[in-house]
DNA sequence: CCTCCACAGGAAGCGCAGGAGT
DNA sequence: ACTCCTGCGCTTCCTGTGGAGG
């Protein structure tokens, strides 16, 4: 009993934080520091709508972390607000679009801000775009469609939509549609429809990556609001930023490592975070990110890793397309379950590559022919736990630590 | 300089589950 | 009850290719 009362007091009244929630991926601060211009590009584009013009449409480029879409979410609440005070219908639409990947998904996220409901499945694409249009028509606005990590949407499934909702502009009348696409991916603007790509880009906004002490200056600001005085030590900051830094200037993944260090110093028990929280932070995101990709992933995907960490031995060696298919194959006649084809453990490997859990680079050995360079991107040791959870998989997890330990003792001779 | 290996990776389509619309 | 839709994991068939060795 006693114990209960101490766990919840000790959440209740936290001796580190103030407000952890300030450091959460999602919260959108009132204030970006150094992205003044961006954000002030951006409101000028869209200000129009205040006017009741169509803003020009508009492309965002810039990595991962560099606040793309913390500007934008900024930019686009701050002026509905200003819209609703003007009498300006305003339809803002954030889409991730790396979360809902298809056509359909996107359409009804759309569809559904103008009040229409759409049901998840069941309906073609083309009806809810029908549907969407025929509201749209009768409405009086301007909606600002913000997708956010557009190329996965084209990559996988083509500019097909965005041509449609480029072009709907033209039946409209009173109802106008302008769109801002955020992408971390330069190269991908080029296989676009010259079409959308010349319309898309009527506005171009590039977000270059944070330096270590750009990143200091928005921990500073971030931790200020986040933890009590005094509870950080002063090289707390500055090794979050480093660190990150060198992860081209990933300021989510800055503040990621400040919040964790945070939570660990508090379960601990400690008064103060130091750079040791920072560290076993570090290790701790990198542990969760494994185990929650390896969890989701499909049985032979599973397997593929598998067999990706048995030919690395563990990630000390690189290996082949050729040889993780062989060892694939072994593992699933050990279980007695059908094999897929070399084509899908190509593409399983290739998923596995995009999702970051492994690394791979084509390379041609020459008359030994031409193949991908794998190698493990990731600790072996959350694989083969996560492996482990699974029973039909766990003779498999303990068989890797063996053939792992194996090649330890055999190098050590 | 050409060949030819061991793959890369595109395209089409299949069978299934989950879910509408009629 | 029936038809039609989508997403997913997968197969089949395919064309393309960097460079070591002849």
């Amino acid at each position: 009993m006693n114990s209960l009362d101490e766990i919840f007091d000790s959440i209740t009244d936290s001796p580190i934080f103030k407000d952890r929630e300030k450091l959460l991926p999602d919260y959108i601060p009132e204030r970006l520091v150094h992205r003044e211009q961006e954000l002030t590009r951006l409101a000028q584009t869209l200000a129009v709508a205040l006017r009741g013009e169509r803003p020009n449409n508009i492309f965002i480029y810039g990595l991962t972390g560099t606040g793309k879409t913390a500007a934008v979410k900024l930019v686009t609440r701050k002026l509905s607000d200003r819209a609703s005070t003007r009498g300006v219908r305003l339809y803002p639409v954030y889409i991730n679009v790396r979360q809902r990947d298809t056509p359909y998904r996107v359409m009804s996220d759309i569809a559904e801000t103008i009040g229409l409901r759409i049901p998840f499945t069941g309906l073609a694409t083309s009806e809810v775009f029908r549907r969407f249009m025929a509201k749209a028509k009768r409405l009086r606005g301007i909606m600002v469609i913000v997708l956010d990590e557009i190329d996965f949407l084209v990559k996988k499934h083509g500019d097909d939509i965005l041509y449609k909702l480029l072009r709907a502009n033209e039946e409209l009348e009173n109802f106008k549609i302008s769109i801002v696409g955020i992408t971390n991916s330069i190269s991908f603007v080029e296989n676009l429809d010259p079409r959308v790509k010349s319309s898309l880009g009527e506005e171009e906004i590039v977000f270059s990556p944070y330096n270590a002490q750009q990143l200091n200056d928005i921990l500073s600001e971030r931790a200020s609001l986040a933890f009590k005085d005094g509870v950080l030590d002063d090289d707390v900051i500055p090794l979050c930023a480093a660190l990150a830094a060198r992860e081209h200037g990933d300021a989510r993944r800055a503040l990621d490592l400040l919040r964790v260090a945070g939570e660990i110093a508090e379960r601990q028990g400690d008064r103060k975070v130091t750079s040791r929280h920072v560290m076993a932070a570090r290790i701790e995101i990198e542990r969760d990110r494994v185990v929650e990709i390896v969890r989701t992933l499909p049985m032979h995907g599973k397997l593929v890793l598998a067999a990706v960490t048995a030919m690395t031995r563990g990630g000390k060696n690189k290996t082949t397309t050729g040889e993780v298919y062989d060892y694939y194959r072994k593992l699933v006649a050990r279980l007695g379950i059908e094999e897929v084809t070399f084509r899908r453990v190509s593409g399983i490997i290739g998923e596995l590559d995009m999702l970051g859990i492994i690394r791979t680079r084509t390379i041609s050995r020459g008359r030994y022919g031409k193949t991908r360079y794998i190698e493990l991107a990731s600790s072996y040791k959350p694989i083969i736990d996560v492996l482990a959870e699974d029973s039909s998989l766990e003779y498999i997890a303990r068989n890797l630590e063996e053939v792992i330990n194996a090649s330890e003792n055999s190098r050590s001779l």
